[in-house]
Order: C-alpha cells, then sequence, then structure tokens
DNA sequence: GATCCTCGAGTTCG
DNA sequence: CTCGAGGATC
C-alpha cells in the first residue's frame, strides 16, 4: 500500500472504542507521519499539506495524552523533522530550535493564554501578561550565529537540533547583514540571531516565470522556492534568486539584550537587521486575538505569505519561568490561519464552452477545504496549462486560492502517482454539439466553431442580460440556460417577446417574479448603444472597444456599413478587430437581429450622453487614470466613469502611462507598482477636488 | 521585429 | 485575478 493510501486510511479512522484499538491507531499514525516528515524534510516533496500533517500530528497527540502508557520513544511528536541530507555538513544547534504549538482559533488563543496566567500565577483580576504578536511568515527558519559582530555561520533548522551549514548560501542575502551596526546597541562577542528566510511572491513570480521560458518545472509556492533556493550546493544560484530575510527571535546569549522580545526585536533592528514592520505588543490576549482576526483577511496584501500569527508572552522574565515542554516552548504559539493552500485528487477533467466557442478544461476536484471554503471545481485554463504541470487525471495536486477566491491547480505531485493516472487531452469535438473543435496554429486555446452551438448560444443570452451589458435584473446563467433548453429563445430578439405567462412555466417562477423580470427587460430596451454592441458579443468587442467604436460611429447602421479601412482608423482598432466586425455585420442572420432588436424598440442609436467629449474645458484632457481599492463613496465604475465624463482616460493596469493612481482602502498591487513608477497618488477627495466638484 | 501596454475572456463559492 | 493576444510604438 502507498503512503497516501495508508494516510487515507489513517485519516478516516473512526476514534478508537479499546485501548487495543487506540495503541493500533497510534502506531499507524507514528508509521505515517515519520514517513511524511521524511519527504518533507529531507527530499522536499511532500505528499500532503501542512494543514493535513498538523490534524495527524493534533490527534497523535490526544491519543498520547490519554494513554501515555502508549507513547513511543519514537513518535513525532517528540520531534520536529528527521536527520539532515548529507550533502550539506551538519550542525548542531547551540541550543535547540523548537517548534511552535498551534492554535486554530481564537478560543484556543485564548485557552493558550490562560494556560501561562494560571502557570504564572497570575492575578485573577489584572491584564496581563502582556504579548507581542508577530506575522508568521511561511520560509524557511535558519540561525545565524555572529562572533564579534561578523557572520560566520548559517544554520537550517534541521530536525531542530541538527542543521545543515548553508552560510555560502545565506551570504547572498541582501537583508542578512555581514556585520553587524554596534553604533546603536552593544553586539555580544557572540550571538546566534534567528528568524525566516522567505521569497517575496513579487521574485517567486518572476522566477517561476523564467524557469517556465526555459521550460523547466515552475515551484509550486514561494515556500518550495525558498527551500530548494536555499539547497543549491552552488550558491551562485541562490545569488540569483532573490531571497529576503526576516530576524525574529535570539539564541543563547550570555547577557540580555532586552527586557522583551518586541523591544528586542528593535535591538536587532538597529544591528543592521530586516524586521516584519507589522509587529505589536498588546497588554491583553483580546487585543492579540483582534490583530490575529485582522490579518486573516489582509494577508494577500502582502508582498510575503504568513500563515498564520506568532503571540508570545512579551516579557523574557516570564518566558524563562514559564520554559518548554519536550519540543516547544510554553510561552508562545502560532495561530494558524485557516489553510489557504491543500492537495487533492484530481478525479476529472471536463471542458467548459464559453460565449465565444472558446473551450477550457476545468478541474473536477474530491471536495477538500481551502480558507474556509469548499473547493470542488478549479479552472485550469487550456491545454498547454495542463501540459507544461504535467498534471494527469488521477494526481494528487496541490490547490491553492490565488488572490482572494479563486481556486487554482498550482502543480501536480508525480511522487505520489500509483501508475494508474491518465495524461489528459482536448477533445476532438464540442461536448455541446459535437462539432470538431478547431485550434489556430500557434494559439493555445481550442474554440467550438460552430455557430449553431447551444452551449454558445446560452453564454451569449447570459453575457447579453449580464450587468455591464444590457444590465438585466435577475436574468442569470439558470434562466439563459432554462430558457434556451426550453425553446424559449432561439435567438437574442426573442428575449424581447417574453411575457410573465412565459416564465410561470418554468421552475421558480410565480407571478410577482415573473413581473418583475419582464419589467427588468423593458427598461433594457433604451441601454446606451455602447452596452447593446457590447452585449451582442462579437469577438475581441469588449466594454471598453465597444465604447471606443460608439464614439466614432452612432448607431448600428452605421457600424454595419463601415469597411475594414473604417474602422481601422480608429484609435485602438486593428485588423483583427475590425475584420471580426466586418465578419458579423457580413452575416444575413446577424444583421437580421439587429434589425428585430430595433423592430422591438431596443434602442440602437447613440444616446446624447454617449457623445464624444467636446471642447478643451475638461479638466481631465488627455489623462489616464487608474483606480485601485475601495473609495469611500464611490464605486469603481463610478469613478471610472466620472473621470471618462471629464475626458480623462480610466485604464486596469498601472503603467509608465498613467498619470495618476486613484487609491481607495486595500489597494493591491498597483499601488506597489505605482510607487515603484513615482506616479502620483489622488485619494477620491483628490479626484474630485481636480475634476471640480459639480 | 521586438516590446510594452491594454483589453478580452473566463473564473469559485456562499 | 490571471492569462493570452491585439494594437501601438519604437
Amino acid at each position: 500500500m502507498t503512503l497516501l493510501e495508508r494516510t487515507r486510511i489513517v485519516q478516516n479512522t473512526p476514534e478508537p472504542d479499546s485501548l487495543a484499538a487506540a495503541r493500533s491507531i497510534m502506531d499507524a499514525l507514528v508509521a505515517v507521519l515519520t514517513e511524511h516528515a521524511e519527504r518533507y524534510y529531507q527530499d522536499d516533496a511532500p505528499l500532503i499539506s501542512d494543514a493535513e500533517y498538523d490534524v495527524l500530528v493534533r490527534r497523535l497527540q490526544a491519543l498520547e495524552n490519554a494513554h501515555p502508557e502508549f507513547l513511543r520513544p519514537d513518535s513525532p511528536t517528540h520531534r520536529v523533522g528527521s536527520a539532515p541530507l548529507d550533502s550539506f555538513e551538519k550542525v548542531q544547534h547551540a541550543e535547540a530550535m523548537l517548534s511552535l504549538g498551534n492554535a486554530f482559533d481564537a478560543d484556543e488563543l485564548r485557552a493558550w493564554h490562560d494556560r501561562c496566567r494560571r502557570r504564572l500565577e497570575w492575578d485573577a483580576e489584572a491584564e496581563g501578561p502582556a504579548v507581542s504578536t508577530e506575522l508568521k511568515i511561511d520560509g524557511l527558519a535558519v540561525a545565524l550565529t555572529y562572533e564579534n559582530g561578523v557572520l560566520v555561520r548559517a544554520a537550517t533548522r534541521g530536525d531542530g537540533r541538527v542543521g545543515e551549514n548553508i552560510t555560502a548560501n545565506i551570504r547572498t542575502i541582501r537583508s542578512v547583514p555581514l556585520r553587524l551596526d554596534s553604533s546603536r546597541h552593544p553586539v555580544p562577542d557572540r550571538v546566534e540571531v534567528r528568524g525566516e528566510v522567505y521569497f517575496p511572491k513579487s521574485a517567486f513570480e518572476a522566477l517561476n516565470d523564467r524557469l517556465r521560458a526555459q521550460e523547466l518545472k515552475p515551484f509550486a509556492n514561494p515556500r518550495n522556492a525558498a527551500a530548494g533556493s536555499l539547497r543549491q550546493l552552488d550558491s551562485t544560484i541562490t545569488a540569483g534568486r532573490d531571497l529576503a530575510f526576516f530576524a525574529y527571535s535570539l539564541g543563547p546569549v550570555s547577557e540580555p539584550v532586552a527586557a522583551g522580545q518586541r523591544a528586542m526585536l528593535d535591538v536587532l533592528d538597529g544591528w543592521g537587521f530586516s524586521i516584519n514592520p507589522e509587529v505589536a505588543r498588546f497588554e491583553g490576549i483580546e487585543e492579540a486575538v483582534t490583530f490575529c482576526s485582522n490579518w486573516t483577511g489582509k494577508r494577500d496584501a502582502l508582498d510575503y505569505e504568513i500563515d498564520g500569527v506568532v503571540v508570545k508572552i512579551d516579557d523574557f522574565r516570564l518566558q524563562r519561568q514559564l520554559g518548554n515542554v519536550s519540543n516547544a516552548p510554553r510561552w508562545a504559539v502560532a495561530f494558524k490561519f485557516p489553510a489557504r493552500e491543500s492537495t487533492t485528487r484530481l478525479l476529472g477533467i471536463l471542458v467548459n464552452v464559453g460565449r465565444t466557442g472558446m473551450i477550457t478544461p476545468e478541474a473536477e476536484l474530491e471536495p477538500v477545504q481551502i480558507g474556509g471554503v469548499t473547493v470542488s471545481q478549479a479552472t485550469l485554463h487550456n491545454a498547454d496549462y495542463i501540459r507544461d504541470r504535467d498534471i494527469r487525471i488521477g494526481d494528487t495536486v496541490v490547490v491553492k486560492r490565488a488572490g482572494d477566491v479563486i481556486p487554482a491547480v498550482v502543480a501536480s505531485v508525480p511522487e505520489a502517482r500509483t501508475g494508474s493516472e491518465v495524461a489528459w487531452e482536448m477533445p476532438g469535438t464540442c461536448p455541446a454539439c459535437q462539432q470538431p473543435l478547431e485550434r489556430i496554429e500557434g494559439e493555445v486555446d481550442s474554440f467550438c466553431v460552430n455557430g449553431a452551438c447551444p452551449a454558445q448560444f446560452i453564454r451569449l443570452v447570459e453575457h447579453f442580460a449580464s450587468r455591464d451589458a444590457m444590465d438585466i435584473e435577475g436574468f442569470g446563467t439558470k434562466l439563459a440556460a432554462q430558457l434556451v433548453e426550453a425553446g424559449r429563445i432561439a435567438d437574442l430578439p426573442d428575449i424581447y417577446g417574453l411575457t410573465p405567462d412565459d416564465l410561470l412555466e418554468l421552475d421558480g417562477f410565480a407571478r410577482k417574479k415573473a413581473e418583475k423580470l419582464v419589467a427588468g427587460i423593458d427598461a433594457s430596451r433604451s441601454r446606451p448603444l455602447a452596452r447593446l454592441l457590447f452585449g451582442l458579443g462579437i469577438r475581441h468587442v469588449g466594454r471598453t472597444t465597444a465604447e471606443v467604436l460608439v464614439q466614432q460611429f452612432d448607431s448600428m447602421a452605421a457600424l454595419g456599413k463601415a469597411d475594414a479601412d473604417a474602422l481601422t482608423a480608429v484609435d485602438g482598432i486593428g485588423e483583427v478587430i475590425a475584420r471580426s466586425l466586418v465578419d458579423w455585420f457580413a452575416l444575413e442572420t446577424n444583421r437580421k437581429i439587429v434589425a428585430r432588436l430595433a423592430d422591438l424598440g431596443v434602442n440602437v442609436a447613440r444616446l446624447p450622453e454617449e457623445a464624444p467629449a467636446a471642447g478643451d474645458d475638461l479638466p481631465f484632457a488627455g489623462k489616464t487614470f487608474v483606480v485601485t481599492g475601495t473609495l469611500p463613496t464611490l464605486g469603481r465604475t463610478e469613478a471610472q466613469d466620472y473621470i471618462k465624463q471629464r475626458g480623462g482616460k480610466a485604464a486596469s493596469s498601472v503603467s509608465a502611462r498613467t498619470d495618476y493612481l486613484v487609491m481607495g482602502e486595500n489597494p493591491g498591487s498597483k499601488a506597489d507598482k505605482a510607487a515603484e513608477l513615482g506616479i502620483p497618488v489622488l485619494d477620491e477627495a483628490g479626484l474630485l477636488e481636480l475634476g471640480g466638484r459639480s
């Protein structure tokens, strides 16, 4: 049986109902965990996620607490990993590098603080003891030894007692000082500084782009990339990777350099280390709980991965009083965020048909909890994406919730293969209409080119009704599918022939809802021309291009008469888009659709407010703006409309040609980019002032 | 012909 | 948000 199969069995074993059962589960857990730890620490190729590993360890710990008589000397709860590789020189840590106990929610954090209070015989009425809070960087712990202020040795954590000598590699990291600065705080003759080596997200993306360009396998995540980079025997390779380092603690010292954790960080800062800026010290545990929950939602805003918050009793004197349990200090705890990355099995790959006929593969996953939600589907983008990552059906795959929400299959875990996995191939025919698919030489996507494909038509109807197009409230995916499948809608104009009675025949419609929807359809007749043009779903004509076209052509009729030359004359329209438009209007069916829409009272001419902005009294003329984050009163689209009304351009990404960045709360990467390029930043008030308040 | 900027298209779960 | 590709620009 493979390790993964045994793991699944252990995971699914119910709580023991006898001593014998408890013992056999404990033995199985020890065996499975030991093997996983080896894979993790030695081969750097985990089969299961850290979260899954943690769950198993906690289960073993609980059983050991309940049945201490079965506690085995070789239980992985005694150790944090296994012996380091042979290829690097082994290094004994002067004082073991401990791991931390975990807290998975606010109550566990409070329980930890309570235990500290009891052990310290803290006055029940008093607040405290004070705690420090630091972000838990998802990187690799290392210990740096300085003698007479000079870096002489750097070691990985290894199993906590023995690590690997990686001095040459650490020296390549710019945020690690090679000589300490003693001008502000005296430096002991010999000092060990501990911290985390990590891969900034931006540098990680750049590295993966480079690896892909060389047709090498990209790293699954920044932590793996950091591990892989530190493990290079050739330190010149490490030097080419933009690793960084945050210092967070001291090893054994002869004389104390500060009274507590928070103050000690300032000393480290004075010595020349980079200290994570998001540190705090609180008098009570409740503020620390708030700190943790705040960061749970904000962690994506950082340029490095964090997987939790480390909470420590701040005062070193109290820390000593609390002491350690086997391999973890009592005075510190790791508050763990819900995992955002996990491994699961890829059950199959389905394909979707988009509105344009584009075929996108979609992963069908064994449901897995990631970041508090259950993920069972994820996009796989296209056939090349699957091939480049060597993803096969049946594989164990790493699934991540990128950005804020959207799950993606990041990598496969080939080590977990049993041999029964099968490579996937793009089907030759459309899953909806069975017509052959086409893939243009040199392009990535496959298309169903059947103009009458029902799947495409459903997506087109949905798009037509969507918020950025005709904005028909209550008209979504489900209704589009129902109406098309019931044969009630065979082309777009049919939407305007719907009556409340038609809708009553469908599932989930009562009189009132049906009437409301028909009223919504009716209201959409007077939408601006650009929205209609966008809604028609002409390839390459998105929202922006539709708006640009409407500036030059004042009706559907004018557009239909335009030839390729007239179209390419418009700024932003090239041959491909022109061709797409000419081809669309060349089809008799499409011309009929426009004519019928007009007959049904749908607006097919430019509205006065869409007319090209005239005059040079426009405050934003010639200026390009980018909006990011949440503004206090304006919505994002409102802000963009405001800019356009005043002759400005509302672009979607920051570049050298951007004149202003309008920034609200929780800005994304755009803010960093703007800062890099030195682009002036406005807040909402600044924008309104510049534009004239009217 | 290469490079940079923008736009289009598709995307998950509750 | 991410990826790929169209368009403009040098």
